[in-house]
DNA sequence: CAAAAATTTTAATCCAGATTAAAATAATGG
DNA sequence: CCATTATTTTAATCTGGATTAAAATTTTTG
C-alpha cells in the first residue's frame, strides 16, 4: 500500500522507473521516447508503468521533480559547507557535474519543458526558476566579497550552467572520460570567474 | 526548375523552409515537432513540405547540414583573421554566440542525431567530429604560442561548445538580451583560458 | 494566350505508440 | 493454506501525425 509519510520519496521500483525514464528522455527526448523504451530497460511491459504513473507527462513529471530535489541537494551542499562565493561556487559546479556523469543525468530533461500540461509545467519553471536564482545569489555573493570578479551574473550563470547541462549530450557512461570531467569542469568553470587580471580586449 | 549547380544552395523557399524547422526542433524536439508546426510558420499545409522533402528525417538531415556549414564558416572566419589561439577562439565563440541568438539555432539541433537514420547519422556525427576537432586544434594552437593556459582540451572544447549550444534553450528571440550574452559570452567563456594566474586549488 | 512546369491543397491511408480494461501471477499476512 | 493486496501481462482501442496520390492552382515560358 501506500508508503507512510511518502512525499518525495519514492518505492524502490518506482526510483528505478524514474532513473530508466531520464536517461531516455535526455537521449532521445520525450516524444522520442516511447513507454516501451523505458520498460523493457526495466525488464517489465509498457502497459506495467501505468501502475506507478497515470500517463507519460506524469512520467517527465516526476523526473524534473526528482531532478529539482538533486539539483537543490547539490545547492544546499555547496552553500553549507561555507567560504567564499567563489568557493561556493565552484564547488556547485563540482557536484553537478558529479551527477550530470553519474546518476543518469536527470536535469538535462529540462529541455522537455514544453512537453509538460500547463500545470506542472508552472509548478516546474518556477523550481527551475529559483534554482537558477539562488546560484545566481551565489555569483553575486562572491563579487560583494570580490572573490569574483564584477560580471553579469545572469549570463555567467547561463553559460555556466549550460555548460553542465550539455554533459549528456556527449557523455555516454564512460568511466574514465567521467573522470576527466570532474577533473577538469570545475576548473575550466571557475576559472574565469577568479577577479584577478584586468578583463581582455579583444 | 532545378537552380543550376545547386549543391548547398537551397531555392529561397526551402531556405525557409529549413529555418522554420530549425526553430521548431529547437523548440520541440525532433518527434515533438509535426510537419504541420513547421507547414504553419510558412503558411503552408503539411502535405505541401513534401514537395521539397523526401520525409520528415530528410528535413532534419538537412538543417544538420546547414548547421554544419554555418559551423564551419564561423570556424574559417575565426581562423582566418589570424592572431594568437586564444584570439581565434574568442572569435570563434563570439561568431557562434551570433547566430546561436540571430540565426534560428539551428546548431542546437545536435540532439536529435539519434532520429537520423543510420547512414546520414554516421555523416553527421563525422561532421560534428570534424568540428569539434577543429576547434579543439585551435585550443592547441593556443597552447602551444602560450596564450592559452596548458588543459585538457577535449574537456575545455565540451564545456565551450556546451554553453553556447545550450543558448536556445533559454534564450527566445528578446533583442535585449541577445545584446547581453554577445557582450558577455566571449568574455565569460575565454576568461578561463588566460594563461595569467596559477591554478587555483580548492 | 496556351502549354508545360512548379507549387500547393484536399482527401485518403497507415501505423506507431499511448491508453485502458480485464485477466493472470506473485507476494504477504494471518 | 486461504484471502487479500500488489504487480504485471495480454489483448483491445484510439489517436495524432506521417505519408501518399490525385486534383487544383499558380508561375513560367514560348
Amino acid at each position: 500500500m501506500a508508503t507512510t509519510a511518502d512525499e518525495s520519496r519514492f518505492s524502490l521500483q518506482k526510483d528505478r522507473m524514474l532513473k530508466a525514464a531520464a536517461v531516455c528522455f535526455n537521449q532521445k527526448g520525450y516524444s522520442g521516447t516511447s513507454l516501451k523504451d523505458v520498460a523493457s530497460q526495466l525488464g517489465l511491459t509498457d502497459a506495467a508503468l501505468y501502475y506507478y504513473v497515470r500517463n507519460k507527462e506524469e512520467l517527465v513529471y516526476l523526473c524534473y521533480l526528482r531532478a529539482a530535489e538533486l539539483g537543490k541537494a547539490a545547492l544546499d551542499r555547496a552553500i553549507d559547507d561555507g567560504g567564499s562565493g567563489f568557493d561556493k561556487v565552484r564547488r556547485y559546479i563540482r557536484l553537478h557535474s558529479e551527477f550530470m556523469v553519474g546518476e543518469p543525468g536527470p536535469v538535462a530533461i529540462m529541455s522537455e519543458i514544453p512537453s509538460l500540461k500547463p500545470s506542472h509545467r508552472e509548478e516546474v519553471l518556477s523550481l527551475s526558476r529559483a534554482h537558477s536564482a539562488r546560484f545566481e545569489e551565489l555569483l553575486r555573493d562572491g563579487i560583494d566579497d570580490s572573490s569574483i570578479r564584477p560580471c553579469d551574473v545572469r549570463m555567467t550563470g547561463n553559460a555556466i550552467m549550460g555548460a553542465l547541462n550539455w554533459i549528456p549530450k556527449w557523455h555516454h557512461g564512460d568511466a574514465t572520460i567521467a573522470a576527466q570531467v570532474l577533473d577538469s569542469f570545475p576548473e575550466i568553470l571557475s576559472r574565469g570567474l577568479d577577479p584577478s587580471q584586468s578583463s581582455s580586449e579583444t
